[in-house]
DNA sequence: GTCTATATCATGATAGAC
DNA sequence: GTCTATCATGATATAGAC
């Protein structure tokens, strides 16, 4: 009779969705190296020997742990945007609307439970600063394009500032909103209490609010800036009234 | 002769010292997990029982290679604070102050050599997002003082912002500060060549530029801040033009 | 594909001579 | 305080029955 059932409620995904999963969340919750294989495989309620049959080797997995997601994400960042570029008549796009694609992705990605929700995307922030070379030269890899245009349309977007600085405040954004995902999970120097709890729009509307502040900021007086494009008054980056 | 030679040029610190500098290298560059006993000893031309003489177990030794640097880091943060403290006669202080005192001493920590620099602010700034929880636990314990008391100051410099909002922007600064320490060392995935070469002065610069955009943007439009103690008006916490 | 059992190796830690 | 030698443990990975 049982072969009848068209449809399980809650169908126990198979063996190797399972390993995922569970080594997903071991990796994000202690890290790679404190997560064993026995770990995963008593969490997935595999063998022990099933890891090695379906990845061959930890490093393996751990690809195939960001591969799963990586490609939907990054995917969905581009096609944001695409449809910024296609929106624009005058081929400009406001600066704000740039990182309100890019970072507000990422977040909309830690509510997404289909794309891994928060536990995929408190390990990969966590694994911005991982130390494992193998894992960053491979992120780097998967992540390079979409990045890589998100930069560029940022250069289009603010002609009068020079690309290092752009670069910098995309890395100063890039760890704030890593932080901010990592929420809770991250050494809570601030006290718990209030980091803790946050639903993803209260989390969307205070980072991009903060983000923005910083994009906006008047261009450090550095050599860097004085020597080339950057026009001499303060306030450049905000100069265009973007958001 | 050589027992009369009264100052070595470059004096070999004794085998505890060396086991810590070898230690704080190796976790800043490897994690605390991934770096083996026989490793550090290895580096620091040392035998591998003597760690185990000099401070027991492996934990052991990462809390004292923390615990040699950070109390001279927070005394600094609290010097510094003290200083501002003193200095206002309204016992008012500009918001932008306490964050240059608090990030600013950071940088400037990372700069100083002797307070371990790059490598010990890297291995703290990664450490933020440890999932170790021992780690964790230590690392809010020592520095628990000086944050409650910067905590406080912003509390009072910004009267008319929810204690929530503050203690989210001070969360996103901590991790686009930590980020930028991490800087090289940190997955780029912005491209290398830009943000790998930066001085202390540029990147302090750089960042409080961007720090303090970020604490001066318009408050968002969030239920915990409108049933509160924040005014209507948008750029609330820029409203006293503290920079 | 899944299991049991095991090979092989590196880890943290220690004992005990010097 | 420093060393050699070694322990017990737990790691990844595999062999081979089912």
């Amino acid at each position: 009779m049982a072969a009848s059932i068209p449809v399980e409620y809650a169908p126990v995904p198979d063996t190797r969705t399972r390993i995922l999963d569970a080594a997903e969340a071991l990796f994000a919750a202690r890290g790679f190296e404190a997560t064993t294989m026995r770990m995963i495989t008593s969490a997935a309620q595999a063998n022990l020997a099933s890891v090695n049959y379906h990845f061959g080797a930890k490093e393996s997995l751990i690809e195939e742990v960001f591969r799963r997601r990586l490609g939907a994400i990054t995917a969905r960042m581009l096609a944001r945007l695409d449809e910024l570029e296609r929106a624009s008549d005058s081929g400009v796009i406001r600066p704000s609307k740039i990182v309100e694609a890019f970072f507000g992705e990422a977040i909309c990605a830690a509510a997404d439970e289909a794309r891994g929700g928060k536990v995929f995307m408190r390990l990969f922030g966590r694994t911005l600063t991982e130390p494992n070379e193998f894992v960053r030269n491979f992120l780097k890899r998967e992540y390079a394009i979409a990045v890589e245009r998100y930069k560029q349309a940022l250069f289009r977007a603010l002609p009068g500032v020079s690309p290092e600085e752009i670069v910098w405040r995309l890395h100063f954004m890039l760890g704030a909103t890593a932080h901010a995902i990592a929420g809770a999970d991250a050494l809570n120097l601030l006290g718990d209490e209030m980091i803790a709890a946050a639903d993803a729009d209260t989390l969307y509307a205070r980072l991009m609010s903060f983000l923005l502040g910083g994009l906006r900021a008047p261009l450090p007086l550095t050599g860097a800036n004085n020597v080339s494009s950057a026009p001499a008054t303060p306030k450049a980056a905000s100069s265009k009234r973007d958001g």
